[in-house]
DNA sequence: CGGTGTCGATACCAACCGGTATCGAGTGAA
DNA sequence: TTCACTCGATACCGGTTGGTATCGACACCG
């Protein structure tokens, strides 16, 4: 009695796995108290199966927050690109971006450490920063494309713009880390209005 | 010959070497990086001694962030004290904002890192959310008094004003740290005029 | 001066880390 | 059916971790 035959997992799928499970264990402990061991229990497999599919600890870690950061960004610029009639939308879109805050919220934790990270590894630092510029890049470019669409004279440049609200969002993630009271819901879109108002 | 009959160090003076030490070794290699051993050498000491004036690493870590957030908190207020023209010293604060900004970069990542320890451990968090309750407070009550002083009504309430402010900080010393020349001089104290002005 | 208690150096521990070598089971092509 | 090869489990390595037990040297007080 064969059975159905089983196959064996593909290696993409191993590898999906293994990533799911790591991306769930740091969301819990962090990136930092994670050991190989505790993904490949996650992903109920051994250390063995790790090293099959990656070089090491920092390959895994660089691959994850990689692609966390990509989704990220995409989804971002597309609640930038919807930012369409200004003066009453930049209150949806602080909406948006404090909710963003919220469900993010592990995420946000997750940037914060590895920005911590990079901070002390060039290699990773120099990956973060290219990443990063590609969306302040896609932000400036989404404002600046709203704000041509109302004629409306920005009183900060846009590229200014859009890093003051990236700062904003990692920094009301923190304050509202410490406190969400701290942080009435309806803030980040009173700021954005003064912002775009001259 | 008995020559100055050199006393034994005070068990504060020794308290102090390892506070010290262990706010060295934080800066250059992160907190989470950094062992009880490290600590104790950079000291010129050794474990004994840690363990003979503190509970345990977790107790040294608390002691030293809490010493750290005082300070920082100390120095923060002044600044704003000091806000007494608003039009124009709004360029000012914003502008030593953003110096400090970089002069206490290794502070800022200190405090995100010891940002994502609190959200893991609900005592550390407390902790944290106390002093930053006082920080908001503090900055809150300087913001309200200026706008006192200048009969000035603000488009924001002063202790959302002071969420912001606080925000802005964090969140413009992350993106500086990804790339300097993101953050010009000026933004800082650019976009803290638009939030000022009604 | 002499006894008493404190402080910190030393040695040691079990647990765990990232990483490597090995080897058997399962796979796909010939 | 066979055979070369891939993949992942297992065992193991040296090194480091936070924490503990011990003990000698020193300061302080009577």
């Amino acid at each position: 009695m064969t059975g159905p035959q089983r196959r064996r997992p593909s290696r993409a799928e191993t590898r999906r796995r293994i990533i799911d499970a790591a991306t769930a264990v740091f969301a819990r402990q962090g990136i930092a108290a994670t050991s190989l061991n505790d993904i490949a229990a996650e992903a109920g497999l051994t250390k063995g199966a790790v090293y099959s599919n990656f070089a090491g600890r920092d390959d895994l870690v660089l691959t994850i927050m990689e692609e966390h950061i990509v989704v990220r960004m995409e989804r971002a610029t597309t609640v930038f690109a919807e930012l369409a009639d200004l003066d009453e939308a930049t209150a949806e879109a602080g909406a948006r971006l404090l909710e963003g805050i919220d469900s993010d919220a592990t995420w946000h934790r997750l940037l914060l450490e590895y920005w911590g990270l990079a901070m002390r590894n060039p290699t990773v630092h120099s990956g973060l920063a290219e990443r990063r510029a590609r969306l302040r890049k896609a932000v400036t470019a989404a404002i600046s494309k709203a704000a041509a669409l109302h004629g409306v004279d920005l009183p900060l440049a846009p590229e200014h713009l859009a890093v003051v609200v990236l700062a904003l969002s990692n920094g009301l993630a923190v304050e509202r880390g410490v406190d969400p009271a701290a942080v009435p819901p309806t803030l980040f879109g009173d700021v954005l209005k003064l912002l775009v108002t001259p």
